[in-house]
DNA sequence: AAACTGACGGGCG
DNA sequence: ACGCCCGCCAGTT
């Protein structure tokens, strides 16, 4: 395989991903795409999260994906939490927001 | 089949 | 720091 990821597989490598971003800590869409050599197709990650989420009924919280965030440190995921249910996951990992509502991204980034 | 959409990001003014 | 434009690619219209 040269760098044709084949769907099902990049399904499962964001998964994997995600699943090990550390507590209290956040990536960005755009650094998952990079380490799975894709890098420029970030929006394919958000895609992804959102397919995983609706096919193996992540709800109960078995991925972490409130950890994943845009490169401002936006919510962008926000919607499908309801309310602001995703900051208070971060916040109650010990996550620190700027007064714009933003995660600081300087103290909590990981890269994967 | 072409255009549009989106949990995005880099570059530029 | 911020907004805008463009590239990215799978799915939908």
């Amino acid at each position: 395989m040269t760098q044709n990821n084949h769907n099902k597989d990049f399904y499962v490598r964001v998964y994997e991903v995600v699943a090990r971003i550390p507590e209290g800590r956040v990536t960005t869409y755009g650094a998952i795409a990079r380490h799975l050599g894709i890098g420029g197709s970030a929006r394919l990650v958000g895609w992804a999260l959102n397919k995983t989420l609706s096919e193996s009924g992540n709800q109960s919280g078995l991925l972490p994906c409130h950890r994943v965030v845009n490169r401002t440190g936006e919510l962008t995921g926000k919607a499908w939490f309801g309310g602001d249910f995703m900051e208070q996951l971060l916040r109650s990992e010990g996550v620190r927001f700027s007064d714009k509502g933003r995660v600081d991204m300087m103290r909590h980034f990981w890269e994967p």
